[in-house]
DNA sequence: GGTATCGGACGATCAATCAT
DNA sequence: TGATTGATCGTCCGATACCG
């Protein structure tokens, strides 16, 4: 009941895996290129002329930016932070990827079951604001499973320059994964154009031409993906280097890079400002332009989701977990190692 | 208005593979 | 033996249903 959305407030519980928003220090103002539609008026919707001045906006909810992070508080609470990142638009998420989620090592069996955030602390947030402080405790993960064979590997080697080329597996090994190649979901083999500094995470602005030199394409033009089908998705673009990110552990704490005065942000490639008008202002509406359209690569969802929503699969008038699901937590997590849906529980 | 439910995307982990 | 790949498992977003 204590709605604590500054403006647009992320969660409310403080140890937050990513940094506070702050006003000044964060945002500072990009440019996002224009987009490359050809046609089809881009300020017919209000939005801005091309060269975009936007700032960036706050940090998505559970969301993180790939990239250095001042320390938290260092109470021994969310173990890293790592700034938060934006939500992609429709152009931007042809050269964008997509703001990273940051999970809890481990949700407490109340958040578990009712599928929502939780956090470090142990009565987590949650819990306690439902009450449910007794029964926080986290749950227990079930042992990987061994023994699964798993057909050849294709190999990825990479070039000075970061591009990575793939070596096809053996014509016939076909494996147990996807034909596709695609690992599960879009997990796409990231495409490092220009290696970010150690530490870092590679990213890129859509349209944006980096202050490469010359050879900047690495070596003609190297098509971004393996498997030629995603144009450019999204989730295409960065992902923590692919060849083991250095000094850190991909999820929580960036050592180095802590310039007094100068925000991270600045050290780094960034993704594209969503569409705000003015930081502190509120954030009124994205512009519109920046909307991707409905869904059709499903893949590509705003944030991951696409199409959610779904009727309720029993009238919840029996058993109902209580408050959260108290009731019979462990009865959906009950699939285990299908493939396709991934462990997901319900 | 709030909370509950839940499909499915996505993150993190780590065993199987592969290169050296 | 170390590095890399990729499947598995877990988290949790976000739409919808239900309830007071
Ligand atoms: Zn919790
Ligand atoms: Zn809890």
């Amino acid at each position: 009941m204590h709605a604590q959305h500054p403006a647009l407030a992320p969660y409310p519980y403080a140890g937050a895996p990513y940094p506070p928003l702050h006003a000044g220090a964060y945002p500072p103002f990009v440019y996002a290129a224009p987009v490359p539609d050809g046609h089809h008026d881009p300020n017919a919707n209000g939005a801005p002329q091309p060269p975009f001045l936007m700032a960036y906006p706050p940090p998505p909810p559970g969301m993180v930016y790939a990239i250095p992070a001042p320390m938290p508080p260092a109470n021994g609470q969310a173990p890293g932070g790592v700034y938060p990142q934006f939500a992609p638009s429709a152009s931007i998420s042809q050269v964008m990827p997509r703001p990273k989620r940051k999970q809890v090592k481990m949700a407490c069996t109340n958040c578990a079951t009712a599928c929502k955030r939780c956090d470090e602390a142990r009565p987590c947030e949650r819990c306690l604001k439902y009450g449910l402080a007794s029964t926080c405790v986290d749950g227990v993960r079930k042992e990987r499973k061994k023994g699964i064979k798993r057909g050849p590997y294709k190999r990825k080697n990479k070039s000075l320059n970061g591009d990575t080329i793939v070596s096809a597996p053996p014509p016939q090994g076909l494996p147990v994964s996807p034909p596709n190649g695609e690992a599960h979901d879009g997990h796409a083999q990231s495409l490092p154009y220009m290696l970010a500094p150690e530490g870092y995470y590679q990213y890129f602005y859509p349209g944006f031409a980096p202050p490469v030199p010359a050879h900047a394409p690495a070596d003609g033009s190297q098509p971004p993906q393996q498997n030629g089908s995603t144009n450019g998705t999204p989730s295409a673009v960065a992902s923590p280097t692919p060849q083991a990110p250095p000094a850190q552990p991909p999820a929580s704490n960036h050592p180095s890079l802590s310039h007094p005065g100068v925000p991270p942000y600045f050290h780094q490639v960034y993704p594209p400002p969503f569409n705000y008008p003015t930081p502190g202002v509120g954030y009124p509406q994205p512009y519109p332009i920046m909307v991707p359209p409905p869904a059709q690569d499903p893949k590509n969802d705003q944030n991951g989701d696409s199409g959610k929503g779904k009727k309720r699969a029993h009238p919840s008038g029996s058993a109902t977990p209580a408050t959260n699901g108290e009731g019979d937590p462990k009865a959906k997590r009950a699939r285990t190692g299908q493939d396709d849906t991934n462990g997901v529980g319900h």
